[in-house]
DNA sequence: TTGTATGCGTTATCAC
DNA sequence: GTGATAACGCATACAA
C-alpha cells in the first residue's frame, strides 16, 4: 500500500488504477450487485492496493439507512450502564450498526441537545437508556423516520417503542421474600434520581407491604450510588429500632448499605440483616457481598431491539410496550428461613 | 412542528418556507458566516416549523472532517475501561466531536474489522483502547488523514500518537512499598492476556524484587477479572509457604484475590496479608476493599487527548510519545509499617 | 455485465 | 448580505 497525500482514497482513483469505470467499483462493494468476476478481483486489487473503503458517510446520504444508532446514556461508568452498553454495542455490530453513545447528564437540556445530534447524524435509531426526553423531541425523531426506543423509562408515550423490565413484579416479590426470611422491621432504600424504574419498585414494595399490614419507611439521601447506599444505612441504624430487612433498589445502593451495616454497626449478613438488590451487576455475585437480587435480562432486551432494528417495517407499526421479566437471583443475602 | 411524511427535512425545504435562498439557510448554521438578523430569524424560525435538522453526513462530505471520533475497545462492562468511555465521551462532546464506540474483541482479526469501520465512517481519529492493531492497518488510518492514538499500547510505534502510563515506576514503587511494610514472602498476581501494560507492570515489579535479591512468584491462571483474582488466590495459599504481601496488576484481580484469601483461608487484610491493586476503580474505595492501589490519571489522559484532536495541525508533527504517572492511593489494604 | 448520467444534502466559491 | 453553481463520494436507473 502506498502513502498518499493525506486524504480519503476514492471509488474514482481505485476505478482508473483498475482500468474500469466508477460503477464497477461502486458495484464490487455492494451486495447485491452483478459483477464478473474478473473486474471484481481487478477492482478488489486496486482497492487493496490505494487503500480504499467505502465511505459510508457518502453512502448513507443517497441510501435510506446510516446504519448508525446512537446510544443516550448517563453514568456510563456505572456497571449496569457499562454492561448495557457493552451488550448493546455487540448485538448492534452484529447486524451491521454501529454504535454512537452520546452521553447526556440525564438533565432535560443534555438529553435535548443528545436528540438533537441524532437527527443530525441521521441516525436509524435511537435508544435512550437515561433521561426522559420530552414528547416533542421524540416526535421530531419519529416524524423524520428514526425508531426511538425507550429502555426502562416506563412513561408510556406512544410513538417511540417501549422495552421496561417489571418492576412491580419484583418489587413484590421482594417483599414477600424478605416476609418469607422472619424480617419484621424493613425498610426501601432509594435515591433522589426520581428515575421512573427505580420510583416504580419503590412504589410496589412499599405497595406490597401496606397490603400486609406493614408500614415501610422509605431512604432517599442522594443520587443513585455506593455512598447513598451507605448514608442511608447511616440514616437506618442510627435510629431507635433498626431494620432487619432491606430491600434496595439498585445493587450499588446495596453494597453501599451492606457494607455500613456490617463494618460500622456490626450487623451480620444474613443473620440479623437480610438485603435485597435490583440489577444484579457483576460485584452482586462477589464473595463479599453474595447478594440476592434481580437480573435484568439484558441480553434478551438487547436480542429484541436488534430485532425490532433488523426488521425494515416502519415503526409506525403499533409497536405496544414490551416488558421483560427481572430473573430473581437467590445469593446469601437473605436468611433461608425465619430464626426459631 | 407538523409531522411529515417520514423523512428528513432538507434544507431546501426551510429555504422554501423562509422564502431565502439555499445557501441563506446553509449560512444560518454555519458557524463563522455572514447573515444579515432578519434572514436568520426567518430561516432559524422555519427550521423550527419543519423540525430540520443540519445533515452532519452531508456537511462532512463536503467539509474537511466528520466530527466523529471512534473508540475501540473491548470488555466494556469492566469497571476501568467504562470510565475510560465515561470521561472519553464527555470530553470529546465538549469539544464538539462524537464518539462512535466499536466494540472490538481484542483478538487481530477484531481489531483489523473495527479499523476498516473507522475509516468507512470517516472517522478525524481513533483512540485505540484495547487490541493491538497492526501496523498496515495503522498506516492506512493515518494515510487517510485520520489521527490514531494508542492508549497503553506501549508498542513504540512511530506515527501513532502513544499515550502510557509509567507503569514500570509504578511497579517498582508497589515493590517497595510492600517491602516497607515488612512483607517477605511476596507474590505478583497477572494475567494471561499478555496486554503491554500489564505486561510491564508485571515485569518490572519482579525486576525490583529481583534487584533487591528476591523472587518472587507470577501467578497467571486466566484472563484479568475478578475470577482470576480468586484463582490465583487458592493456588497461592494452597502452598506450602503462603504470601505476606501480593501486588495485583489490575484491581479487580486484587479484589478477587483478598475475598479468597480472606474467606476461604482466614486471612486478615493488612495484618497478616497486604495487598495492592492498580487502575483505582470505583470498588477500590468500598469498605470491604480499601485497596490500595494506583490511579491511572484518566482525565489528564483525556484532556490530552482533546487538546490533540482540537489542534487543527496535522499529526505529522512528530508527536513523540507522552507519558502520565499513575497516582497511588494509600488506602488501608496495606499495612502501615513491619511488625516487631 | 458494463458504462453514463443523475441525485443525495451540504458547504464553498463566486458573482451580484 | 445574497443567490446561483460546483464540488463532495457514492449508488442506481438507464441505455448500451
Amino acid at each position: 500500500m502506498e502513502v498518499r497525500e493525506r486524504s480519503f482514497v476514492k471509488a474514482e482513483e481505485v476505478a482508473k488504477l483498475a482500468g474500469v469505470s466508477r460503477s464497477a467499483v461502486s458495484r464490487t462493494f455492494t451486495d447485491g450487485a452483478s459483477v464478473s468476476e474478473v473486474t471484481r478481483k481487478k477492482v478488489l486489487a486496486a482497492a487493496e492496493a490505494l487503500g480504499y473503503h467505502v465511505n459510508h458517510l457518502a453512502r448513507g446520504l443517497s441510501h435510506e439507512r446510516s446504519n448508525i444508532v446512537c446510544l443516550l446514556v448517563s453514568d456510563i461508568s456505572t456497571p449496569y450502564q457499562a454492561r448495557m452498553i457493552d451488550i448493546a454495542t455487540q448485538k448492534l455490530q452484529s447486524i451491521g450498526k454501529i454504535a454512537m453513545v452520546i452521553n447526556t447528564t440525564g438533565e432535560p437540556e443534555g438529553v435535548a441537545s443528545a436528540m438533537r445530534q441524532t437527527v443530525n447524524y441521521r441516525a436509524d435509531a435511537v435508544i435512550v437508556l437515561s433521561g426522559t426526553p420530552s414528547p416533542s423531541l421524540i416526535a421530531t425523531c419519529l416524524s423524520n423516520g428514526q425508531r426511538v426506543i425507550l429502555i426502562n423509562r416506563d412513561d408510556q408515550l406512544s410513538g417511540p417503542t417501549n422495552i421496561v423490565v417489571e418492576n412491580t413484579f419484583a418489587a413484590t416479590e421482594a417483599y414477600h421474600l424478605l416476609k418469607r426470611a422472619g424480617c419484621a422491621r424493613i425498610a426501601v432504600v432509594s435515591s433522589t434520581a426520581g428515575t421512573p424504574s427505580l420510583k416504580a419498585r419503590e412504589v410496589a414494595f412499599v405497595e406490597a407491604a401496606r397490603q400486609d399490614g406493614l408500614d415501610v419507611p422509605v431512604m432517599q439521601t442522594g443520587p443513585t450510588g455506593y455512598a447513598t447506599g451507605m448514608e442511608a444505612a447511616r440514616r437506618l441504624f442510627g435510629r431507635a429500632v433498626t431494620p432487619d430487612g432491606i430491600f434496595c433498589v439498585t445493587d450499588l445502593l446495596a453494597m453501599g448499605c451492606m457494607d455500613v451495616a456490617r463494618n460500622e454497626f456490626g450487623m451480620s449478613v444474613p443473620d440479623e440483616l437480610s438485603i435485597i438488590g435490583f440489577d444484579d451487576i457483576d460485584q452482586a455475585a462477589w464473595m463479599s457481598y453474595n447478594l440476592t437480587t434481580f437480573r435484568q435480562p439484558l441480553d434478551s432486551i438487547a436480542d429484541h431491539i436488534v430485532r425490532l432494528l433488523a426488521a425494515e417495517t416502519l415503526p409506525q407499526a403499533k409497536s405496544p410496550t414490551k416488558s421483560f421479566q427481572p430473573i430473581p437471583v437467590w445469593r446469601g443475602s437473605v436468611r433461608p428461613r425465619p430464626p426459631r
